[in-house]
RNA sequence: GCACCCGUAGCUCAGCUGGAUAGAGCGCUGCCCUCCGAAGGCAGAGGUCACACGUUCGAAUCGUGUCGGGUGCGCCA
């Protein structure tokens, strides 16, 4: 139920119509026409731009059109006012009846009120965190996880076919200084004192893995070559870096389908047979890059090397899949890893990468653009990065120090659902400040607790009715309510808001902005907070009232907040909360 | 040098495939409340949307250029 979208297809219908009976010109284009709710809401309850958008095109005055549409539209008994104004929009006004009936949908359809078949049941791959497997995931990589698992929960609301991928790198130069670094855990699990030499990880994590290493192996690793335990070591001590990342990803309360293993793609042909589409297609060539300008590196020497055309597609320079040595480079499994998903059958890709990623883009769309027969488009989002304050002071992070702040500290500290929240308060693209002390302090600075504090009043008012008043507060009950109670401003306010939930689920998912979601419970919260404030002073605004008939209506309203905010907050993955504590 | 991102109120940021007088929170000013419908409420001041040109009936939004900040730029991933 989406009552933008029954006015928009009402409005488009008087249009048809007017172009039937030769008021409007044949053949008119009406995608560009729009129901909206107006920017001030003195202006209306929704407004419509179809007189300007279609003024050029009809040849006729924006005026004439729009009195003529006003007059039509006036005959439905939902619309009960239509004024041109400004440059040629429509304002509307709405019967009262037509936005209560809206909290009865709500009520009827609870968590499927605002669902929406916009994707149309397309397959879509989020792929998103992938973080090395080389120790426990930490601040930086939060935010990442955050955004792709509320953003593929968003796109499952609105009606693709999500899935939910992690790429585990486990094939590269990095694993094997996993594998080195735990070795050293593992002598020292036998007593001998760690030469954890430069490159190598330091960090303390790695001490189970050495004594579980021990366990499996008992001395039989000892003084031995390298060439003899690498693979093996490797293989182990990623397997246990991956599941401390994924009871990582559980305590965030992040979900994946699929666990992708880049180490997977080597030896099967796949990046072979990648490359030679691409070489089919003209993109490989064997070449020489130009030095970088302005930064040359000092030992920079011409190589021969295997390059993919990526400057035909906008990038500065072609890129190598092959190392001077002949092995492959990062990019080349990552070529078949995309290829990979293309085969799947998915119809659209998007990776969550970090802002040190940017210049990684181009050369991957141009990828997936040339092995999908541009069927395929890959959005990448990149997530900027994360200031942690504490005190007002920035909490200064070094990986090689070994200070940076896990996501298990930054947990304990917060708990998950504010870490979520506050990870979704700015889009993706802009640096995130995230402050302890603000994200934990009861107050309406704090939009995770005042978007939560909604929610708990409206809880307050349903345990209210059942214990005091003993009233039936199913939502069966409340939605034969009779919703003409409501009719003050303060309360056609909420239900706008409310009304406006469809809409903003399909913008946000349109755009793969899960930030909206996290915004519009913000006004939610707060057009409902001022409700209840104005309650204070006018008591006929308080939602219990002496007559239950009229009680049941305001009721049903909270109630429908609730199961908005509910569905929102499920959307970004944050529980809500039945009572502030 | 090139590519990508950002530049909106004193501060932190929204701004819905171009729409009306550009919004919110903090801070500031004034009034009210401080009776658990508690963890404040109401109102007000405050902006050449970095700058210039262009496209358009209409630009914070699109295009080009300039300035400022950030990130990245073969043999790491």
């Amino acid at each position: 139920m989406n009552l933008f979208a029954d006015i928009r297809t009402l409005v488009g219908a008087e249009l048809e119509a007017m172009m039937v009976e030769g008021i409007l010109p044949a053949g008119l284009d009406l995608g560009a026409v729009a129901v909206e709710p107006p920017r001030d809401a003195g202006h209306g309850e929704m407004a419509t731009n179809a007189a300007m958008v279609l003024a050029k095109p009809s040849g006729l005055q924006p005026r004439v059109i729009a009195e003529a549409l006003a007059a039509r539209l006036l005959a439905d008994p939902r619309v009960t006012g239509a004024e041109v104004a400004g440059p040629g929009f429509l304002n509307l006004r709405l019967n009262p009846g037509a936005w209560q009936g809206l909290i009865r949908g709500i009520l009827t359809d609870g968590d499927g009120f605002g669902r929406s078949r916009l994707g149309a049941g397309r397959k879509v791959n989020v792929e998103f965190v992938s973080a090395n497997p080389t120790g426990p995931m930490h601040v930086a990589h939060a935010r990442g996880a955050v955004v792709g698992d509320a953003l593929a929960s968003l796109l499952a609301y609105a009606g693709w076919d999500v899935t939910r991928e992690y790429y585990v790198n486990d094939g590269g130069g990095q694993v094997d200084v996993l594998a080195r670094s735990a070795y050293e855990r593992y002598r020292e699990a036998h007593g001998l004192s760690p030469e954890i030499a430069e490159g190598l990880y330091p960090g303390d994590y790695l001490i189970p893995v050495g004594k579980a290493l021990k366990d499996k192996y008992g001395a039989s690793l000892l003084d031995r070559p390298e060439g003899d335990w690498l693979a093996d070591v490797r293989s182990f001590a990623t397997d246990m870096m991956m599941a401390m990342i994924r009871g990582d990803l559980a305590a965030l309360g992040v979900r994946m389908t699929v666990y992708s293993s880049e180490k997977a793609l080597y030896g099967t042909g796949q990046i072979e047979a990648a490359i030679e589409r691409l070489r089919a297609l003209g993109l490989i060539y064997t070449g020489t890059l130009e030095p970088p300008k302005g930064k040359a590196p000092e030992d920079w020497e011409p190589r021969e090397q295997t390059l993919f055309r990526s400057t035909d597609f906008g990038d500065d320079q072609d890129r190598p899949v092959q190392k001077a040595d002949g092995s492959w480079t990062y990019f080349a499994p990552d070529i078949a890893y995309h290829y990979n998903k293309v085969q799947r059958g998915f119809d659209e890709l998007i990776d969550i990468f970090g802002a040190d990623h940017s210049g990684y883009v181009k050369r991957l769309k141009a990828v997936v653009g040339a092995l999908s027969e541009n069927r395929v488009t890959l959005d990448v989002k990149l997530i900027q990065l994360v200031k942690l304050l504490k005190g007002g002071q920035i909490v200064k992070m070094s990986k090689r120090a070994g200070t940076f702040v896990t996501l298990r500290d930054l947990i304990d500290e917060v708990g998950a659902d504010v870490v979520r929240f506050v990870m979704l308060t700015r889009k993706n693209d802009v640096a995130l400040d995230f402050d302890f002390d603000k994200v934990t302090e009861q107050s309406k600075d704090n939009p995770v607790f005042y978007v939560q504090y909604a929610n708990a009043r409206v809880n307050s008012i349903l345990r209210k009715a059942r214990g005091e008043a003993g009233m039936d507060v199913s939502d069966a009950a409340l939605s034969g309510a009779d919703l003409s109670h409501l009719g003050h401003e303060a309360e056609l306010a909420v239900i706008r808001k409310l009304g406006e939930w469809p809409r903003l689920v399909e913008i946000a998912a349109k755009g793969n902005e899960p930030h909206r979601v996290a915004f519009y419970l913000y006004e939610l919260a707060s057009d409902f907070h001022g409700l209840w404030n104005r309650g204070n002073d006018d008591d006929s605004l308080r939602f219990l009232q002496p007559d239950s008939g009229v009680s049941l209506a305001k009721i049903a309203l909270a109630r429908a907040v609730g199961v908005v905010i509910s569905a929102g907050l499920g959307i970004l993955g944050v529980t809500p909360v039945e009572e502030m504590r």
